[in-house]
Parts: C-alpha cells; structure tokens; sequence
DNA sequence: GCTATGCTGTAGACACTCTACGGCTAGGCC
DNA sequence: GGCCTAGCCGTAGAGTGTCTACAGCATAGC
C-alpha cells in the first residue's frame, strides 16, 4: 500500500543549510533552537530548518571548527548549548558567501537568452 | 587510507538542475550532449554537469512529463535524442523559476542584519 | 499530575549529484 | 588500414545532506 510518508520534496537546497547558520550567528551567540528560529524569523517564515537537519549540521561545522559550543542556559532558565562563530568560521561566511553569490549569478544567467551570438539555425520551429 | 577520489564537492546545488535544463531548452529542442554544453557555456563556464548526472535528470524530467524525446541527428551527423519542452514542462518552468526567485530572496534576507525590530512582540497581527 | 513548549539528539528513508565505467560513431592523422 | 580524439548515450555505486519520525529531559501553566 503506497501512501509514501516521504512528501519527497527538498526544501532546503543541499549546502545552503551551513551558509544559513554560519550567517545567523554572524550577530553573535546562538543556541540550536534559536538558530532555527532565527532562520525562520530572517527569511520571513519563508525557511523552515527542521531539527532533523539542524542538529547534524550544527554538529558538522564544529568538527570543521567554524562553530564552537558551550553550554549555558537559555532565556527560559534551560539548558542550552549556545554556538558562536569562530576566525575560521567568520572566513568560511565570507568564503561560502561570494561562492553562494556566484552560483546565483550563473544560474541567472542560463536564464538569459544568450547573449546575442547563438545564430541558432534551429529554432524557428 | 588513502586519497578519497570523491573531490566531495557539490558542484551544482540539488534541485537547481531540473530548472537549468528547462531553462536551455526553453529556446528550441537541443540534445543532451548540446544541453550540458549550453548550461556551461550560458553560465560563462561556471556550471558544469556530468553525465552522471545529466541523463539521469533528463530521464527524470521525461518521465514527468516536462520533456519529450526524439531520436535525430546531430549536427555532426551522430545520433542524438532531442529534448524538447513540453506545455507542462513550460509551465513546470515558470513554477520552479519564481520558487528558485523566492529561495534567493529569503537566503538574502537571512543575511541581512535583522530589520531593527528583533523585539518584536510577536507579530501582534 | 498532565500537557504544551523549549531544547538536544539519533536512526533511517530518500533524492540528487558525482566519479568511474562502458559502448558506439565520425573524422583526422600516421 | 589502424589509432586516437571528440561527440553522444547510458548505468552502477559512492557520498552528502535533507527530511520524517522518534526519543528524552526540563520548565511553566492548568
């Protein structure tokens, strides 16, 4: 019986999760929880980080040594682990930043009608 | 052990490719050799698609319902299957360009440093 | 005591890209 | 002729990252 529980669907583009974070905690420190939140509030609910995906990755970016932890206590009095960025993390921002721009620009620009020499013999269809 | 051959890089960001090719072919019916050669060639030698990945994802969009398939002839007189954009593949296009619009959008407000209302009570709407 | 919310985390399914092959044809070069 | 490169299609399996689903514990309100 079918019904695949799987919606299927990608919401968040593969590698935009650690850009997401690294930019959220550009502002200071953060704790897993907030950082999602963050990244719903910034993008005007339009992102949605499902904890799923957040955890693993928050986990990833620290054995690369972008993040670092500490745990303290949240607003509401419970134990949190708050992440801050570190030099190498604030380069890795920069860094995946001007890659994320780039990937933006090349994909509008396969959008464009090629910039006059196409000749195209086919078209005309 | 030794030298992951995996460069482990995500050249193209999953999901981006289905709109690359949709893009390509909304300008008349071009083979998948040709397509990988446009995208390449449009993004200024930025995007690069394997094979690997290209005929599976034409196969996909086939399938979907997006593309149609002919055998033909290419213009070095080689056999070659002709993609062409279907009026749902059209369609799928135009959906996948405004939700790839909107995805750009809400990863670049999530850059921006919090439109000052941070305190927020909540909406109050 | 119960439940909603805040907070962290793991296991496994799924999708998509990549590397690495394989095969076949046309054309240029020796 | 044989060989090699480029054009063209395709598959198998690895790797990564996201998602769904589940689990556990703390705090606050009823």
């Amino acid at each position: 019986m079918a019904k695949p529980r799987y919606r299927t669907r990608i919401e968040l583009l593969q590698g935009t999760l650690d850009l997401l974070i690294l930019r959220t905690l550009q502002w200071g420190p953060e704790h897993g929880y907030g950082i999602s939140q963050a990244i719903r509030t910034a993008s005007g609910e339009r992102l949605t980080v499902e904890t799923g995906s957040l955890y693993p990755a928050l986990h990833r970016l620290e054995r690369q040594g972008w993040i670092a932890a500490q745990w303290g206590e949240s607003a509401n009095k419970q134990r949190a682990k708050f992440y801050r960025l570190t030099a190498l993390g604030r380069r890795q921002m920069a860094r995946q930043d001007s890659r994320w721009a780039e990937f933006v620009e090349a994909v509008s620009r396969v959008g464009r009608p090629a910039p006059e020499a196409r000749a195209t013999p086919e078209a005309s269809a």
